[in-house]
DNA sequence: GAGGACATGTAATGTGTTACATGATTAA
DNA sequence: TTAATCATGTAACACATTACATGTCCTC
């Protein structure tokens, strides 16, 4: 019970089983192939989750008995599940401040030699140069899908353009000695 | 004690508190003009944290009487709250995955008509070209402060260009009716 | 025989926001 | 007189990760 406002968890645990019947295990590893770049939930949030939507009645568990393994635990959305999902998408998206430990850390970067903001950004240079050579790869056909795999690709973009310029910058100030300490 | 290793958030203090001494009040005002961009803290978590930074030794409190108005609590960092600070600066980022309602809604908007995605891609929209108007007007001259600034702009002009590339899909997707429910 | 995949779940702990509580001063 | 600003802080709650606990099967 008590399943009506915000709660971003359980909504989200509600829209991956709309793509299909699984378990809590099922979840966790689709995650990084879908919903991965975006959003993440360890199982300490998914078995609990699903425990409290099938006493909501907004999903229904089915045990399927394996032999040496244990049960697997397959929930399917109901009815009611797949109408309280739709409900949420309609609310307007509440987005909150993302938290960037590397943007602290280059804020006050003033207070380290510039060599070593300059290793923070080279790190995520090469990571988000990674990931758009990952982008190239894949290629999905539905539309919402292929919007936020579009996003990634943005982001990434916009990511290593600023890692670039940035580096320009850090190694200008190496160079001139005028990062501080 | 235990102020060793983790924990972004005494350090994000630590890390203000080295721009001059404040209160937490004052800090809480600092950040939407400072990191606001890209990390927030509530009220719940800065005095408590000044508090135990000041239990650590990594901060010292000075008490300011004021008349008909509460006492100022002011804190400055200690030498050890300095060397805190950088030992933390040099430690590689962490970077999480960073959580986008707006992207979940968008993944799942196949359950719902285009319209209601296209609101909440508009409502985006509208968020970033005024963050990149604003951005035009500011301009500190710190290097440090600039590059993440700067990053704040591309950051805005990639989700710009993203709502625009989405919604024209969404439109298209509206005319064709193939975006399901 | 070591390690990993399969599969579930809880407990401890960490992290963070919101609401509450207090109370004077000042401007609309 | 109503609300905002100044200023502090706690308590309750919400949200999330990690470590623990269990046990088999399969591959190297």
């Amino acid at each position: 019970m008590k399943m009506n406002r915000g709660g971003t968890t359980p909504n989200a645990l509600l829209g991956l089983l709309s793509l299909g019947s699984m378990s809590g295990y099922d979840i966790r590893q689709l995650i990084p192939r879908s919903i991965g770049h975006f959003w993440s939930e360890s199982y300490g949030q998914i078995y609990p989750g699903l425990k409290r939507l099938a006493a909501a009645g907004l999903v229904e568990k089915k045990t399927q008995r394996q032999k040496g393994k244990p049960d697997r635990h397959v929930y399917s959305l109901t009815p009611e599940g797949r109408a309280h999902l739709q409900e949420w998408l309609k609310l307007p998206v509440a987005e909150k401040v993302p938290r960037s430990e590397l943007l602290l850390k280059v804020f006050f970067g003033a207070h380290v030699l510039p060599g070593v903001s300059r290793e923070h950004v080279s790190a995520v240079l090469e990571r988000h140069e990674a990931a758009l050579k990952m982008n190239e790869a894949s290629d999905p056909q539905l539309p919402y899908w292929l919007m936020t795999l579009n996003f990634g690709r943005h982001r990434s973009a916009a990511i290593v353009k600023w890692c670039r310029e940035t580096l320009t910058e850090l190694e200008r100030l190496e160079r001139t000695q005028q990062g501080g300490k």
